[in-house]
DNA sequence: AAAATTTATGCAAACGGTTGCGAATACGGT
DNA sequence: ACCGTATTCGCAACCGTTTGCATAAATTTT
C-alpha cells in the first residue's frame, strides 16, 4: 500500500536509461532525442513523480523558501502581513514558513537559529519586543542570507525594511484629536524598545506642540496589552486634571483603555475620546462605540517586504538598502466623533 | 564578510582527519578517542558548525518538520491550535511549518504538494469548508506519511482524528437558553460539508426534541461569517413569529446577528439571547453585552494534534487510529443571561 | 574514404552528512 | 615471538538530483 515517491532512478531503472538522461529529459535538454523525451515525461507521469526538493536543495543551494518571523501570528496585523508576503512569494515559486517569537527574544533567537539550519533564502522579520541585542540578526547578514525587517525594525543593521509613517500617523491622529476640541490628551505608548513606539509618541509630542498645548508628562504612560491599557488608563482617570482624550500606541491597549473609562461611567466620546494604532478590524468594530484608528497596510506591508526580498536575491552584488515608507489612513469612528456613533 | 556555513569537511581538512571522523566525533561516537574529540569540539565551536539539516534531510530520509494546513490563521480558534502543535513539536524536536488553505480547496491541495515535496515528516489539518474531495488526503496517506486531522476531519479517511463534543456542546449551548425561558430559537448553522457544522445543528435539534419544543424550519439558516450572520438574522426577525433567541455555528456569525438584533431596536437579551460557539476570547468579551459561547481548547487540541502524530512515527507498524474527543465548555455572559449584564 | 561535426547518452563528481566495513596500529596474554 | 583483541580511524557508498565532460554512434563535410 505504502506508495514510496518514485524518483529519477526509479524512471531510469524502468527505460533502461541512466539518471542523468532522465533529469535531462525532464527539463526539455536540447541534448535528449524527442523519442526519449516522450518515454520519461510519460513514465513520469503515470507514476506521478515528483522532484524531490530536498536533494534540489541540497544540489543547488538554495531552498525556495523564505522564513518569516512575527511576535504571534494571533494579531491581525501579522497574519495579514503574512498573507501578504505570501502573495508576492507564491507568485515568485517561493515557499513562506512562519515562525511566532512570542515576543520572547530567546524564541527569536531559535527561530532564527532553526531557519537558518534549514538553509532558508531569506528571512523576513518584525522583531520582539524583547529583543535589544542584535547579533543575531546580524550573523544572518553576514552570512549573506537576505534579511528584511517589517514593521518592527532595527537601526543598527543595513537590510531592507518596510515601515509606515508612524510619526505621521500619530500626529494626525492626535490632531484629530485636537480639531475636535480635545485639551488634555494622553497618550498609552509602547515599549521603548520598539522605534514604532518611539516614533508614535513623537508624532504625539509634536501635535501638542505645533498646535500649543503643553506637554503634561504625567498624561504619558505606557501601555501594551489590554491589561495594562486597562489598568493605566485607570491611573489617567484618577488624576485630579484627568484627560479627556486619550491616543494609544495600539489597537487593544485602546481596548483596554475604553472598559477603563466606561467602568468610570464616563461617555465616549463625550466625556473621554480614545484612539488607537493599527485599525486591527476584528476588534474596532465591534467595541462600543467603534474605535477610531491609524490603519495601517499591513498586507501591503508584507507584499513589499516579499518583494525587496526578491530584489535582493536577483541583485545580490548591490549593497545598497532601501528603506520603504508606507503611509497610514486616519479612521474615524464614533469613539473620537458623536457624530458617528 | 560573508561567512559561507562551516561543513564538517571544514573541520576535517583543518584537523587533517576524514569527515567520517568528524561526523562521530561530534555524536560522541565510542570509536573515536578522548584526544580528537576534544579537537573537534573545540574546532566546531570556534567555528560555530551548525549542521545542514537539508543533507541530514536528504540521507535520514526524515526532515524533523510537521506541516500544519488550517483556513485562517487569523481566526484565534487556528492560531491558538497553532501554538499548541508547536508546544508538542518544538519538545520532540520537530519544526512546524504553517500552511493557510483561505478556505479554497485548490489552494489546499496545493498546500499539500508542496508539503509532500518538502518531505515533512507528518501533516495535521483542519480541511477547509470547501473540500469535498479529499483525493489529495488519501495520497498522503497512501505515501505512507503520517496525517492527522483536527477540529475539521475527514471521514473517509482512516487517521487520527481530533475533535471535540460538538454535538454535546451544541446541545449544553440550547439547553441553557431553554433553561433561560427561550422557546423560538433559532440556528444560524455553517456549510453542511462540515462535520462540525451538522453535529453542531444535530445538538441543537436533540435539545429542542428533548425539551418537547418543535422544531420550526423556518428558524433554521446558513452563515459562516459576520456578513451572512447578519443578513440572515435580519431574515429571521422579519419572520412574523420571530425567534427569540439564536444559537450560532461560531462566534464571527453570533457577532454579525448581534448587529442585526441591534439595529431592529431589540434587546440582548431580554428580547432575544444569542450563543456563540469556539469562544473566541478577542471578540467574546468585547462585544455588547459580552458574547455567551461553548468554549473549545484549542490550544489543547492542537497539543493531542501533536501528540498523535507522535505516537504513529513512533509506532508506525499499529494500522489503529485514534478519535480523540475533547470536552467543551458553556461560558455564560450576557448575551443569554441578564445576570450576567 | 577519412576527417570533422553533430546527436544522444552515460560517467562521475558534487551538494553535506552518516555508517558498515575494513585496516592499521597498539597492546595484552601466552 | 606470535596471536588475538581493542582502539582508532578512513574508504566508500548512499540519500536524489544536476551537470561538465567524455564517449559512442550517426551524420555531414572535404
Amino acid at each position: 500500500m505504502k506508495t514510496r515517491q518514485v524518483t529519477i532512478k526509479d524512471i531510469a531503472r524502468q527505460l533502461d536509461i541512466s539518471p542523468a538522461t532522465v533529469s535531462r529529459a525532464l527539463k526539455d535538454h536540447p541534448d535528449i532525442s524527442k523519442h526519449t523525451k516522450k518515454a520519461v515525461i510519460e513514465l513520469a507521469n503515470s507514476l506521478n513523480y515528483q522532484p524531490n526538493s530536498i536533494a534540489l536543495s541540497l544540489r543547488s543551494q538554495k531552498t525556495f523558501t523564505i522564513g518569516v518571523i512575527v511576535p504571534e501570528i494571533i494579531h491581525f496585523f501579522f497574519s495579514s502581513a503574512i498573507s501578504g508576503v505570501e502573495a508576492t512569494a507564491y507568485k515568485a515559486g517561493y515557499n513562506v514558513v512562519i515562525c511566532q517569537s512570542n515576543e520572547s527574544y530567546e524564541r527569536e533567537v531559535a527561530n532564527v537559529n532553526t531557519l537558518l539550519n534549514n538553509r532558508v533564502d531569506g528571512i523576513l522579520i518584525s522583531v520582539s519586543k524583547n529583543t535589544t541585542d542584535f547579533s543575531h540578526l546580524k550573523k544572518v547578514v553576514n552570512m549573506g542570507v537576505p534579511l528584511v525587517f517589517f514593521d518592527r525594525i532595527c537601526n543598527e543593521i543595513d537590510a531592507h525594511k518596510v515601515i509606515v509613517e508612524d510619526k505621521k500617523g500619530a500626529y494626525n491622529a492626535v490632531k484629530h484629536l485636537i480639531d475636535q476640541g480635545y485639551k488634555h490628551i494622553a497618550h498609552l505608548s509602547g515599549p521603548e524598545s520598539l522605534q514604532i513606539s518611539r516614533l508614535r509618541k513623537d508624532g504625539y509630542l509634536d501635535a501638542l506642540k505645533d498646535n500649543g498645548i503643553a506637554h503634561d508628562p504625567r498624561l504619558l504612560l505606557q501601555a501594551d496589552n489590554r491589561m495594562s491599557g486597562y489598568q493605566n488608563m485607570k491611573k489617567l482617570l484618577q488624576l485630579e486634571q484627568r484627560p479627556d482624550a486619550v491616543f494609544t500606541v495600539n489597537d487593544n491597549v485602546a481596548i483596554g483603555a475604553i472598559k477603563a473609562i466606561k467602568e468610570a461611567g464616563l461617555k465616549i466620546p463625550q466625556d473621554v475620546a480614545v484612539i488607537g494604532f493599527s485599525d486591527d478590524q476584528k476588534i474596532t468594530s465591534l467595541v462600543e462605540p467603534h474605535l477610531s484608528s491609524v490603519a495601517q497596510p499591513a498586507f501591503q506591508i508584507g507584499q513589499t517586504a516579499g518583494e525587496l526580498f526578491l530584489k535582493q536575491i536577483t541583485n545580490s552584488d548591490s549593497d545598497s538598502f532601501e528603506e520603504v515608507v508606507l503611509d497610514t489612513e486616519l479612521i474615524i469612528r464614533g469613539s473620537t466623533d458623536s457624530a458617528k456613533l
